[in-house]
DNA sequence: ACCGAACTTGATGCATCCGTCAAATTACTC
DNA sequence: GAGTAATTTGACGGATGCATCAAGTTCGGT
């Protein structure tokens, strides 16, 4: 027991030890494979066992918004001063959302983040929440500076992200290529009518948590006798 | 033995209805569910052991190629159909992108298809090969008539299906929103300078086959006790 | 030094899915 | 109608991954 008489049990020396490494295994992991690789492996990699990662953790869920969101708002903020050295209304939206999407594509754990492929995970959802209102506050400055076509929505950002982690996984750099021919028609200039309106707060929501079903695994052949 | 004494073993009555069902019942699975669907599940819905399923087709790759060109091929000459019912070269363009997107959203078996989700499929390929150079001809028409950004190629075809396929997962619609986006930076008159070129062919090739790992998995929190 | 609490282990159970095999069944020919 | 070869069965083994638990180990206060 602890001696200045506080009920909450101070943690055991190899307890702390267990959790800075699964801590920083996870960190390795998730950002080398994505949010959703084997928690095993991390024990793994961490050297202790699946037990104590349950045992410390819980969930998946509790170890990624342990984990991530930290790591998540650090690279956010990063995507902000970046945006921020541009003057021009439009430049900075679209630094921003280029910026992002660089971290994404050399981070699966922020790209899965961005996509919102978990739920149960309140800070990391708030980060998250956070850099859409940043991103947001930059749109509505260059759509009123005319820059940005009137007609583009917060929930469009998921649109963005969403297409860039799906590009990145086609070969390195080709979802610049992607990026731009959609900047190039979220330009004012560039609107034509759009056929649909945005998602729904409900639709949003649900995009933003259910993810369902992003077909999963490698397509290559299976291994054969 | 036949009669008329081909080498050829005429297949028994029985083996035939096994063919016909686990065929028709991987029409429906792969249609519903993705290339990618359990093939047990399959066998069980054709109400046959998963042995039968490998004793006739060996690998999901033969399976998927036994049975989706037909279905794809069918649904692509659809979309030309459509497509050509526009004199105008950029709507031609337009509107067979969009069919072709309108039919991936409602069949993740051809919305595989087109992402190239899977090797080792030889008609399939030839299919979607063929559905590409004919989009690829609507793409140069409408170059031509000055409606079509200059530094399109084909390539870039492989980003505006991959993108609609990652959007469809999002809400019923939106991809239309979505490729109202991209379609609006399509236009020459859109166009600002890229900044990285296409993929090359051994890109193309690379990410028309290995599909490098798609993320797989719902993100729904797990079963809890 | 000791004792209880906290911690960790790793084996275990569960579930999913793939691919194979010997045995049983079926259909076709004579 | 019987023989035989093709066909189907369904249990099996292997792999992966999640989550749990009893048992053993280590810590830290007294």
């Amino acid at each position: 027991m602890p001696t200045d008489g506080s009920t909450r049990p101070v943690l055991r020396r190899d307890a702390q030890r267990s959790i800075e490494k699964l801590t920083a295994a996870a960190i390795e992991l998730f950002t080398e494979r994505g949010l959703d690789c084997p928690l095993d492996e991390i024990a793994r990699r961490a050297g202790v066992s699946p037990g104590t990662l349950y045992h410390r953790f819980g969930t998946r869920e509790a170890l990624i918004d342990a984990v991530v969101p930290e790591l998540a708002a650090e690279q956010l903020d990063t995507a902000v001063q970046y945006a921020e050295a541009n003057s021009d209304p439009w430049e900075r939206f679209a630094r921003y959302v280029e910026k992002i999407s660089t971290m994404m594509a050399s981070d699966s754990a922020l790209s899965d983040a961005v996509t919102r492929r978990y739920d149960d995970t309140p800070r990391l959802s708030a980060v998250c929440t956070e850099a859409f209102d940043r991103a947001w506050t930059y749109a509505e400055q260059a759509q009123e500076a005319g820059q940005l076509r009137a007609d583009f929505v917060t929930g469009d950002f998921i649109l963005l992200f969403t297409a860039n982690a799906a590009h990145a996984r086609l070969a390195p750099d080709v979802w610049r290529r992607g990026l731009a021919f959609i900047l190039d028609g979220l330009r004012a200039s560039a609107a034509h009518p759009l056929p649909v309106g945005p998602l729904d707060s409900d639709q949003l929501a649900e995009a933003m948590h259910h993810t369902p079903e992003p077909h999963t695994g490698t397509a290559r052949a299976r291994t054969r006798r």
